[in-house]
RNA sequence: GGGCGCUUAGCUCAGUUGGUUCAGAGCACCUCGUUUACACCGAGGGGGUCGGGGGUUCGAAUCCCUCAGCGCCCA
């Protein structure tokens, strides 16, 4: 045998691929006469390169879409990579950093010709590093979010939006990064684990007219001067004689309310707290609630502003002023106390500065009204989730829907189509070119003078987000002008969106449920009317043995294209799967990698058996008719299981009802059943049969492992290169003999009874041996006495009437089986195990006849049931017998 | 503080409306084996009172209550 014994993933894996995309199997085009399967990618991030998470989402999309492609449906996988607004001008400010170029000093077009540059060069490196991992994604359709016609989708969309009254411009609280000056979502937001240790200061405030202080609790002694009120809890008795009286902010004795609200708690700190809407967002609540004033302190960079009435702290930095201020404190004996104390604090994911909490304008959409047909499609599984729990958060979340602030102060993005003409803060319009708006903003102004020097484009760029929501309907281009008319997407005119939308399966990460898929669904409805895909499956997140998430930082996690050189793409691919049951999160082992790769191998050793057989046409193959008529039902079986699982989006239960298949029943059994000797060759009709089945499990793996079920596909037969496995039938699920399942159930009990008693009784397999069995019925042997006999190396297996000496026995139902061995056989030892059998299964009886026994079981369990256990009863009984006989016997 | 979820073999997890030996799978482990596809292998085996307690029921891993531990989301 000239083939290797190990099978070789390096020498299969990259040909195939080229193969498949040479041959175009990747690509698609609308075809009425197929049911469309579309699939969008989760559009990885530009900046990023291939991590565990991408193999296990892409893995399991790319399993979908083979077999959706198989099935005869019209498969379509668009890729695409996300422009990622912050991440990727983080990354070109550093790179420029280090090029010696400061942001600042880079206008707007040249800062974002740098970034395409770097996106050019970059961007495509995930989609690049998925082709490695067999993914069959349709690469002519390849989206980006900034392409031109998308940018200009999500300026239409915001344009849009603000007609329809959904946007507008609002006060929030945001958390700034004083760094990057940009606000960060909370997303973007760190805790350090276990907190940081901070100080807490108690600082006394004089009250107004009076020689009594209160004195408060913070952290932050430099927003001191942005305080517009100390609130105490309306229910403490220490102060709320307070309420109503005023204070004097130190330093500044600028009087300020004392107010009751029930946010303050009574045991932290000193119990009185001291309010800043401007620097705070709990306190920016209490402020509402008290219509305190608003006074902002903090300049953008994070030094203070001059309204905080000190010249000498004015453009400082917050934290230096924070030093500063409780030495002037301390000496001024305002400072009564100061401790350690651990507490959240936020940073910013990109600069890792602390997190500033800012007023500031922002764009926000109205989310209330825009999100109830998504909020009720999902309620009413018009858009199942997978698994279905994730109904509850998506659920909450919709009912407390917030508004979506969707402005970025960055570069890097498309840039907010709105132009202020004034120095008011309505003299503005909202148009998708400048020339329109100047049309708007002279009819708004009322001032036909106006020139488009006298327009300013907002500086601000939409939420990354605020274009991947639309990404199902505009990578069919759903928003260009011939379409998208009146605020929605004309049906029948675009024939791409048409027959793709509703895309089929979503494959995503739940953490971003909300961010991304909440706001799809929406932003479906709202254009199209529709929702923008059938099924959501929500995958867990891979972690380390430590259950810790997989992160560059950590160092925790490998690198997905070394284990793919190392141990093939098809082996990543089954090791990610195997342990990865819906929504949960998977913990990831090299060893699941390895068992991958172990099973290609298997399966190339099966073909390595099977190839090798050389056909004798004079050879009937009686013998193995039942074993193929066995794999047969069997197959059905195993498909009908996995079929189902597919339905119910248990990926890895697919997969291992497959693993099972190939592995158990066609290479330890069937291989087994019908393998000629060494050597001898093999009759016509039962190879033909087993290449048959060889190539129907490779089918049923090809989603799963596509690069040796194609080798292999090319390896048994001679084909056109454009028969290929990827494009092959899947196999239908046939009605199977139930019967013959059955019976060779019992003769694979059979044999691996006498298989017992070989390696207890250190018998080796060639050494043949004798079956005997006492029993009433044989003719539940016959289909498969020459299975028994050959597996189990007897050199006769008949009937007897008899018990038979010297022999050790085993006992199936009501059947007792003999194996004679003279002078080998223990018989103090025989009989322990038979009495030891017997009291197990006299046990067992005694629980069925108590139920049995039980009128109100009898009475109220279905027939089936009562059957069931009668029938139970019985085999235990005839057990209990032919047990007891023995055991007469041998004394 | 509010909401959701989890706890089954050494590990990772199945267990669908309570009822076919339902207490399972894979891996790991132990014994034996280099037989002629594969040691990235074969044959066989051990192992859990289903987190604790209580309840409903003829019957509970499954439903209810309670306690303990853990996780996630929102504040």
């Amino acid at each position: 045998m000239s083939l290797s014994t190990k099978y070789d993933s390096s020498a299969v894996e990259d040909k195939w691929y080229a193969h498949w995309m040479e041959k175009g199997f990747f690509h698609s085009t609308p075809n009425p006469d197929k049911e469309p399967y579309a699939i969008v990618i989760p559009p990885p991030n530009v900046t990023g390169v291939l991590h565990m998470g991408h193999m296990l989402n892409n893995t399991i999309q790319d399993v979908l879409i083979r077999k959706a492609r198989m099935e005869g449906k019209e498969a379509c996988w668009v890729p695409g990579t996300d422009h990622a607004s912050i991440a990727t001008e983080a990354k070109v400010v550093r790179m420029l950093r280090e090029q010696g170029i400061k942001k600042s000093d880079l206008t707007r077009e040249e800062f974002l010709s740098h970034a395409w540059e770097w996106k050019e060069k970059y961007g495509g490196i995930i989609l690049e590093q998925l082709k490695k991992l067999g993914a069959s994604c349709d690469w002519d359709r390849t989206s980006f979010t900034m392409d031109d016609h998308y940018y200009k989708a999500v300026i239409k969309v915001f344009v849009d939006l603000y007609n329809k009254g959904y946007l507008y411009r609002g006060l929030r609280m945001v958390n700034w990064d004083v760094e990057a000056k940009t606000t960060v979502s909370n997303e973007e937001v760190l805790y350090r684990e276990g907190g940081e240790v901070s100080k807490l200061y108690s600082v006394k405030y004089q009250l107004k007219d009076s020689d009594e202080c209160v004195v408060i609790a913070t952290q932050r002694p430099e927003t001191i001067m942005g305080d517009t009120a100390i609130a105490v809890n309306p229910a403490d008795d220490r102060f709320k004689h307070l309420i109503g009286k005023k204070a004097l902010v130190p330093f500044i004795n600028r009087e300020i309310p004392i107010i009751g609200d029930e946010y303050v708690e009574l045991d932290f700190g000193t119990g009185c707290l001291k309010v800043t809407p401007a620097h705070d967002p709990n306190d920016y609540e209490i402020g509402l609630r008290h219509n305190l004033e608003i006074i902002d302190t903090i300049n953008d960079d994070g030094t203070l502003n001059e309204k905080c009435e000190i010249s000498k702290y004015v453009g400082r930095d917050r934290f230096e002023i924070r030093k500063q201020i409780v030495k002037d404190l301390k000496e001024a004996e305002l400072l009564v106390d100061e401790k350690d104390f651990t507490t959240r604090i936020g940073r910013s994911e990109r600069t890792d500065t602390v997190v500033e909490p800012k007023l500031s304008l922002q764009w926000f959409i109205k989310m209330k009204d825009i999100s109830k047909t998504a909020h009720k499609a999902v309620m009413d599984d018009e858009i199942l989730l997978h698994p279905p729990k994730f109904k509850n958060t998506y659920n909450h979340w919709m009912e407390n829907v917030k508004d979506w602030c969707i402005s970025r102060q960055l570069w890097w993005g498309q840039q907010i189509p709105a132009y202020y003409y004034g120095s008011n803060e309505d003299d503005y319009v909202v148009a998708e070119t400048i020339e329109e708006a100047l049309k708007l903003a002279k009819a708004k102004s009322g001032n036909d003078s106006l020139t488009l020097s006298d327009l300013k484009q907002d500086e601000d760029v939409l939420d990354t987000w605020a274009s991947s929501w639309l990404f199902p309907l505009e990578v069919f281009k759903g928003f260009d002008d011939q379409y998208f008319k009146d605020g929605k997407i004309a049906k029948g005119l675009n024939k791409e969106l048409d027959y793709y939308y509703p895309t089929a399966t979503l494959v995503t990460a739940p953490e971003i449920l909300f961010f991304w898929v909440a706001r799809m669904i929406i932003a479906g409805y709202e254009y199209t009317g529709e929702k923008p895909f059938k099924d959501v499956y929500l995958t867990g997140i891979v972690r380390d043995k430590q259950r810790r998430k997989m992160s560059k930082s950590l160092g925790n996690s490998p690198d997905p294209l070394d284990l793919i050189a190392q141990h093939g793409a098809d082996a990543v691919r089954t090791g990610m799967l195997f342990s990865s049951p819906a929504g949960n999160d998977l913990l990831y082992d090299e060893k699941l990698i390895e068992q991958g790769r172990n099973f290609a191998n298997k399966i190339w050793n099966a073909f390595r058996l099977v190839q090798g057989w050389e056909v004798d046409s004079t050879l009937s193959g009686e013998g193995n008719k039942a074993s193929i008529a066995w794999f047969e039902a069997r197959f059905n079986e195993t498909l009908t299981e996995v079929e189902d699982h597919f339905s119910k989006f248990r990926m890895s239960d697919a997969l291992m009802s497959t693993y099972k298949l190939i592995w158990g029943d066609f290479c330890s059994w069937y291989l087994e059943m019908i393998k000629p000797e060494y050597q001898k060759p093999i009759d016509a009709q039962t190879k033909e049969a087993t290449i048959k089945f060889f190539e129907k499990i490779l089918k049923l793996l090809h989603p799963f492992m596509p690069f040796i079920t194609e080798e292999l596909w090319h390896e048994l037969g001679d084909r056109k290169d454009t028969d290929c496995i990827i494009v092959s039938e899947w196999p239908k699920a046939q009605e199977f003999d139930s019967t013959i399942l059955k019976e060779a159930e019992l003769a694979f009990e059979v044999i691996s009874n006498v298989r017992n008693i070989r390696n207890a009784k250190q018998i080796a397999q060639k050494e043949p041996l004798t079956l005997k069995v006492k029993g009433q019925d044989f003719s539940k042997f016959d289909t498969f006495s020459f299975v028994i006999q050959k597996l189990s190396n007897l050199s006769s297996f008949e009937v007897t009437n008899e018990k038979v000496e010297n022999s050790v026995s085993f006992v199936l139902t009501g059947d007792e089986f003999f194996i004679p061995l003279e002078g080998s056989v223990d018989l103090e030892k025989e009989k322990e195990e038979i009495e030891k059998e017997l009291a197990y299964t006299k046990g067992f009886l005694q629980s069925i006849e108590k139920k049995l026994s039980n009128e109100r079981f009898v009475n109220n369990a279905p027939e089936q049931v009562v059957a069931m256990e009668k029938k139970k009863m019985e085999d235990a009984q005839a057990k209990i017998k032919v047990l007891e006989e023995s055991l007469v016997s041998m004394s």
